[in-house]
DNA sequence: AGCTTACTTTTGAAAGC
DNA sequence: GCTTTAAAAAGTAAGCT
């Protein structure tokens, strides 16, 4: 039996950050190739990064949201293109402007189909929000981590809401024991 | 003040005007989906504890109304899948879904989710189906959502697969067309359905 | 009957309406 | 509350061949 643990794989990583540095996105969409700026649809200009793919929203504030990377370690490297293509553009940026992660998705596999209908009551039904007629998951939120966990029929799961890697590690270790005391794994 | 009095007659008067109209539009929505009277007195009971709990602050009254009545009708046993409450309410069925998770989580409704087999009585009537045919049609429901082929899948999806299969069980044969039909899915989904179910049931 | 594309759910930040 | 970004899970749906 393989450690359900062992399957969790990153699938998502959001961050914020800033390059201290007030911006004319109208130039900037100028000057930037493969920049989308639209103002009146959204503030934010959008960057896509190739390698590592990521997607950057750039502010007038200066402000900037990376997200689809695949680790913190690629959130670091796109940020990295974002900020030198910045600098290519004659704009200032900070020197080592703090990169905070806001949000980790994750994907896992319990290695065992689940019956939603039993565990939506076992865990008790005002803690779980399962509604196959809306869609297929059953949305299970823990306090400790802090994170949601939607869980399918084929035993695979998404954990998303974590700071930290070891957060999505956790709440499977959590999901997996509360399962099996209720008798609904195995 | 003289003001002041108004002001709160007026807030009342709105306030039981308001009420009012949500009653009378689950009223409305109640008879054009042709359920009883009963479940629209659980709808109004859950409308005004929602009205009570201050649910209503920042959405439209007339989501809430039939989000109430969509949980009702569950609640009684007699659902109403959302594209059909949301054809007789002027909200759209995403709303109406996301407007009945929030109400039925902060009352505590403890909703459990729709068995399919509370939607064959009125599909198969609907197809003029017989009595034998329903039995079948529970019997793979039952059978197969044992053996958790059910996790996941959409109630009227599944009543429908059943009931088609049962159909054909029974010689009373109803084409995949005509049972998606009055349940409201496509005829991929009753195949797809279909299969898994006559797989589980060992191809009686 | 497929295949492709797309939408449903959850999460988080950003700035503005 | 909305707008935009990306990503997974699985079910359902629509359009095209």
């Amino acid at each position: 039996m393989v450690d359900p643990k062992e399957t969790i794989n990153i699938e998502n990583v959001v961050a914020s950050t800033g390059i201290g540095q007030e911006l004319d996105l109208q130039s900037v969409a100028m000057d930037l190739e493969g920049a989308d700026y639209d103002p009146e649809q959204f503030p934010g200009l959008v960057y896509r990064t190739q390698d590592p793919k990521s997607a950057a929203l750039i502010f007038r504030s200066g402000k900037i949201v990376c997200t689809g990377a695949k680790s913190t370690d690629d959130v670091h490297q796109s940020l990295r293109i974002v900020f030198d293509k910045l600098r290519d553009l004659n704009i200032q940026v900070d020197d080592d402007p703090e990169i905070v992660v806001q949000n980790i998705v994750t994907s896992a596999d319990l290695g065992r189909n689940l019956n939603l209908n039993a565990i939506a009551i076992g865990l008790g039904l005002e803690n779980i929000e399962y509604e196959p007629e809306q869609f297929p998951g059953l949305v299970y939120r823990l306090d400790e981590p802090d994170v949601v966990a939607l869980l399918f029929g084929s035993g695979k799961l998404v954990i998303t809401g974590g700071k930290k890697p070891e957060d999505a590690e956790e709440a499977v270790d959590k999901i997996v024991s509360r399962l099996e005391e209720l008798g609904l794994l195995d | 003040r003289l003001r002041k009095w108004q002001e709160r007659i007026r807030t009342k008067d709105a306030g039981e005007r308001n009420l009012q109209f949500a009653l009378s539009e689950i009223d409305r929505m109640a008879s054009a989906l042709g359920v009883p009277r009963s479940v629209r007195e659980v709808a109004s009971v859950i409308y005004r504890r929602a009205l009570n709990e201050d649910l209503i602050r920042g959405r439209s009254i007339e989501g809430v109304a039939t989000a109430c009545l969509y949980a009702a009708c569950r609640q009684e046993g007699i659902p109403r899948s959302l594209e059909e409450v949301s054809d007789v309410s002027r909200v759209e069925q995403k709303e109406i879904g996301r407007t009945y998770r929030y109400v039925a989580q902060e009352l505590e409704l403890k909703m459990e989710p729709v068995d399919p087999k509370q939607y064959v009585p009125r599909f198969a009537s609907e197809l003029d189906l017989s009595e034998e045919v329903q039995s079948k049609a529970n019997e793979i429901i039952d059978t197969t959502a044992e053996q958790g082929l059910l996790s996941g899948k959409s109630p009227t999806g599944y009543a429908a697969a059943a009931i088609y299969a049962a159909s054909l069980l029974c010689n009373e044969k109803k084409t995949q067309r005509e049972v998606a039909d009055v349940a409201q899915v496509t005829e991929v989904t009753i195949r797809n359905r279909y299969q898994e179910q006559i797989e589980a049931m060992g191809i009686h």
